[in-house]
DNA sequence: TATGAATGAGACTTCATTCAT
DNA sequence: TATGAATGAAGTCTCATTCAT
């Protein structure tokens, strides 16, 4: 599957990626801001610095915009996911680091992720697709970690198991984001992934006393 | 916090209620469908089965709706909730027992789940506090399941695991929902409940093997 | 072939008959002033004497408005165009009458008729097929009377010279409203009735002196 | 009456007339398929093979092009009848010669006769006189011939109704083509023409058996 | 209490025209 | 002379909300 081409009147390659990144950036900051369905196409023009003619000379529609949004917030998250998870060598030390990657570049990108989170579905079935795939290979990523510490002989998984770890692991750095209205007043972004960490190696069960929680270490905002 | 209050120009409670539970009806549907704002004010009162001047007898403003809607929503579900939480003594295997009830709850009502999800971002910043309250109680409630079990010396955790572990049950729930697209291919609920407790319970490092995972169960929809 | 529906989202039919014949009054108007494109639809909804959200009230699209327009002009040009012929009893002298009466009726609807010429064409490929058909209809009544003469033995015509007879009165009448610009600064209608109907009678061959030309008589505007 | 002048920023004359004429060729096409008003500068740019810029170099506005493309193909049409018509010598052989080739051109350029007929009156009122006074030209160089015939004694006719004559031939011709979603379905361009002069110079009255029909002659298309 | 016609602000999008390169 | 990116006025249409009946 190839990547969507959205459409543009003006020719110059160059042109358009920057004249679009300056409307995504723009569109980003609104969509934080008021939603997608209440911004409006002049807005975005005006955010990105241009008018609202020069703004549908590299889109079609307005719904290509959030497109293009969604587009490189996933572009932007995978890419530094990928970083981070890249030459991991498939000991759990590497898996936990490659947690603790994901963890802080969701809370760095919070605003975009929760963007990405809430506007995906006003997305049109047709691009809908590219973007859930975008998801899938970034959760196949974690189930690739995860595999090769199973591989390495350091967890005893099946194979339905990593998968349904990669999606936890994918939906609690999520979660930061998603329900930062209550997780960031509890916990510190170091807490938070102390925490999951913990609960995600030993369980309920064995989970008590295992690291010694640090409350005083919540960092301030 | 007392619930908040939706004004409606007709007096008559019981006629009131009845025509917002017609309207939450339709609501529900159509939101399904198309999302809060791809539906119109007339679509609502068509599905609700009057006209659009007596909707706007029952509510101020279309976002009235949503917040009915929502509110609506939230309260089957942390009924049902309660229902499955209520009786548990504090034991393991009750907190067992209560998480596969709430992921059940959730199966069941995931379009409405999923509505609510979606939606809630689209609430004004005066109805928000209100709907994000009662998430909160249901989330007060799993904590409360387990700070028993706890209480009863069953799990040995700290408050601020106790917490995180609600949470974590309380989203996986909703997970089941909104990751619908791709974790009902991979799983029945029975191995959707019957993984996520186990790993809840064992964690990646203890996991293998706890529970002989069984394939073929996956119920057909 | 039934009527085309244009779709109103009123439901009583006497105000929709009501709304749109002000719509269609306004509109004409202002398409004689300025063409079917270069009118608004807030400019017809003025004319009309409503707003633009009760002009959408009444139809669906701009072209909507169009269709409504030409159709009624058919409609009335037919009207009155069947009300001379009807009663005709197939002599020559009807015939003439018949002539001279659809002429006097396309000179009194000049404007209209001129519209309606002139924009048929930017109807859609949808709508156009209903409004020739009403053209057809139209040229079928001279077709009629004449083929009634005919069968009186009044006149020895072919079936297809009888076709072309029925297109060139119906075209001759039009022409009176077209190519205003320049007959009628060089002949009053009763000149041209005079003169048509003469050519059509006699031909060139014949036609001279056949009937004295009256220079003066041309009615003043 | 001067030809009106269409500004050009562009000096070279020769290149003035080459642009022009690429312009108007491709304008006309796109002009046959959807009509003045939904056509865009910039298709007219690109299919006459140059960017929107240099169409401005060549024309100040949109309706510039418009007066071009009427203007040229009221010359071509021009044209043509003046070679046919020339050379006649005032007699009933002759005109009938004349009309046939009339018809026969307007016959061959259909759909430029059409445009020019639907679009004229799209022209501002700057320069429609221009237009209608070819248009008179064409019609007085019918009337001219008629009247040869008249001088000859080959004809019998008043002034007014050689003028209503050569009006009645020049529409005639035009409704071949504007009428064409009806004529052309009965009858061939051969039929058409014998008709007409057969009821032109006969009339009805004595239109009977003049001239043998011939049905099967209708030309293939 | 119920209805639904009326309203008009405002949304998205197009396109003729300009002008710096 | 040729280009095409930029502009923004203006067009069509929608829809939440009101109010007379």
């Amino acid at each position: 599957m190839k990547k969507r081409q959205v459409q543009a009147s003006v020719k110059d390659e160059r042109l358009v990626k920057k004249r679009r990144d300056q409307m995504i950036k723009g569109a980003v900051t609104l969509f934080i801001q008021k939603g997608f369905h209440r911004t409006t196409t002049r807005e975005i023009a005006k955010a990105a610095g241009f008018s609202i003619g020069t703004l549908y000379e590299y889109i079609r529609t307005k719904e290509d915009v959030l497109y293009l949004v969604c587009d490189s917030i996933y572009d932007q998250v995978r890419e530094r996911l990928y970083e981070g998870l890249d030459t991991k060598k498939g000991t759990i030390e590497s898996l936990k680091q490659g947690i603790s990657d994901y963890f802080k570049v969701v809370d760095e990108m919070q605003d975009e992720v929760l963007v990405m989170y809430q506007e995906v579905k006003s997305l049109s079935k047709d691009a809908l697709p590219y973007v859930l795939k975008k998801e899938l290979e970034m959760v196949a990523m974690f189930e690739h970690v995860v595999t090769l510490c199973v591989e390495n002989g350091e967890l005893d998984l099946a194979m339905e198991e990593v998968k349904m770890i990669a999606h936890n692991i994918f939906v609690q750095g999520q979660m930061w984001a998603f329900r930062r209205w209550t997780l960031q007043k509890m916990y510190s972004l170091e807490q938070y992934i102390q925490l999951q960490t913990e609960l995600l190696f030993q369980g309920i069960q064995g989970s008590a006393s295992a690291v010694e929680f640090q409350p005083d270490s919540r960092s301030q905002k």
